[in-house]
DNA sequence: TAGAAACCCTGTAGCGGCCTTAAGGTCAAG
DNA sequence: CTTGACCTTAAGGCCGCTACAGGGTTTCTA
């Protein structure tokens, strides 16, 4: 099959595949003779693994280490149970991060229900004010690797 | 005082702050003779402002617009209501998306209690399974702007 | 059978929000 | 007068793609 089909099959761009191809996740496919790449139902299953743990939020590092235990099944597995608790561990920690944002923001919104000059937004006030106790205003998401507010991977 | 003491009072690296004054997000600041960097109290407000706005997990672009309505405290603050209830929408959205994730780990997770030989993982063997479902496969994180589990701005 | 549209290829650059490094200039202390 | 801590600019790296440029190939249609 070639690469569109595989993408449609796997729900995934073309470009993308060729990314994976590059970073090693996926092995390179058998060539046609105009060069086109020739994909079989073993790239189908891996990419769908690949895709299955993106969907999973897990970072292509952490991917790249469940193929490894995939291609070696003679190894011992106990750094995939490890792997995996980090990850619960680190999405728990966004959500914790998260919920305390989201209280805070609410409470922010409170501040101006109508609209008014800038001047009097008790938005732009709280967010001043807060910012004038200066100390630790860690930014969130630092420890772990689940990211923020804003877009993950695409779909 | 020079960027060092800057960074120091609002607890930001020297390296972020020439960018955010490179982003125009904070006024260049005057100048010694040997060419340092020398900035008044009105820098640190700002620059706490920012760093609170971004502890706060908004983009550089939502505090930008912030910074528009302060710079400009004549105009109608609507569009500052509305961006924290998007923002605040977003907060949501990724929370309710990490909270399925979390359940679907654990789920995993139960599937490979101890140290075995990779090829008996339950956990492989159950991302192997649910892939094979290959639909939808969503990468989370899509619609909004709050990012997955992997790391956010820095501290 | 020709030509257009739709695919494929490689390579490069861009996104956000910094962080790091390199190569150099400046300044205070010993 | 040297050491080391600071400052400067510019460029490159990080992640996980995405998009584009500039070509070649294949397939559909007239």
């Amino acid at each position: 099959m070639k690469i569109s089909e595989l993408a449609q099959a796997a729900h995934t761009q073309s470009e993308t595949i060729r990314y994976y191809e590059r970073e090693g996740l996926l092995p390179e496919p058998a060539r046609t003779g105009s060069n086109y790449r020739n994909y079989d139902s073993s790239h189908l299953t891996r990419l769908a693994f690949i895709r299955h743990c993106r969907s999973l939020d897990m970072t292509l590092g952490e991917v790249r280490t469940l193929l490894h235990f995939k291609d070696a099944p003679e190894e011992n597995c106990a750094q995939v149970n490890g792997l995996l608790d980090a990850h619960v561990g680190h999405v728990v920690q966004r959500i914790k991060e998260l919920k305390a944002l989201e209280k805070e923001l609410r409470a922010l919104r409170l501040q101006c229900a109508s609209s008014q000059p800038a001047a009097d937004c008790g938005i732009l006030e709280g967010l001043n004010q807060a910012a004038r106790q200066v100390p630790p205003v860690s930014v969130p998401g630092k420890t772990g690797h689940v990211h923020g507010a804003h877009g993950g991977v695409g779909s």
